[in-house]
DNA sequence: ATATAGTATACTAAATTGGTCAATTTAGTC
DNA sequence: GACTAAATTGACCAATTTAGTATACTATAT
């Protein structure tokens, strides 16, 4: 039950490309330094993106890659999606087909409701939540010593 | 983000036993003829659960494979956490240590969460529920016709 | 032109998954 | 006490997925 390093890397990288919209677009060479990634494997993380329509690049020299749309129209959902795939924790969920029990399989119907239980947590999460909540964490003592 | 054989197959078996409690105690055999599962690997999935003091079982003649709770004692939460460890999608959110980003990574924050969300489902789900779940849908007739 | 930067394809090593098979232990029954 | 039914254990294996690396290619700003 574990996401693999495409969706938790990839998330990383459309964080950090939230982070520096100043300085867009942004290199692959530097996010792959700040978010301790490959350059060769971020290549590889980079195309799906562009293929769904999140990421835009261009080549060429003063080229490098920005965000498609604005961190509050993209959502952890879509990010995941693309990179990994369905969510749903079972094939049977999506894909009724594949078992001949899913007509009547109250296991399915678990799988169901974790499928829906995790699209709430990725759908109702933004890039631009991230990047506010990463602002609050930079500036620990102010907000600490308060509470 | 997919659930293993070991993880849906166990939560089938285990549903199975539930369901069959007057024949107590189960021959792993006719799990396996029922729920469509090779002998072999059922005898593998078996054990975590008999370890993890599930399942009862007695050896020889007249033997077999028994639940060792009442169905509304077994959470569906301790069946993955025995066949498929930790529910977490990131090795970070149980074991900060594996990511020297742990302490600042706001993508953490969002498996942490993603974790949440699925425990609350699988903690509040019982066997019981789901023998119950099953009741109902082999009475489709009777309950569909006066919706 | 040419250097820069992304794009595409092919390959590979390691881990995980989903099993099978054979040998062993335990416990009822004759 | 021998026999047999049943679970238990451990060794083994093939296919798939994961997490990359390497190499060659294409587009573009200057």
């Amino acid at each position: 039950m574990k996401l693999s390093t495409r969706g938790r890397y990839g998330t990383r990288v459309l964080l950090d490309l939230a982070l520096h919209r100043d300085e867009e677009p942004v290199l692959l060479k530097n996010i792959a330094r700040r978010q301790q990634i490959s350059l060769p494997y971020l290549e590889h993380l980079i195309a799906p993106l562009i293929a769904g329509g999140v990421v835009r690049s261009t080549r060429g020299p003063r080229g490098g890659v920005s965000l498609a749309k604005p961190p509050e129209e993209v959502r952890l959902s879509e990010i995941i999606q693309l990179l990994e795939g369905s969510i749903a924790p079972a094939e049977c969920v999506n894909n009724p087909g594949v078992c001949t029990r899913s007509g009547f399989c109250v296991t399915r119907d678990v799988w169901s409701q974790l499928k829906e239980a995790m699209n709430g947590v990725l759908e109702s999460t933004t890039l631009q939540d991230l990047v506010e909540r990463q602002k609050t964490k930079e500036r620990p003592k102010e907000a600490m010593y308060y509470i």
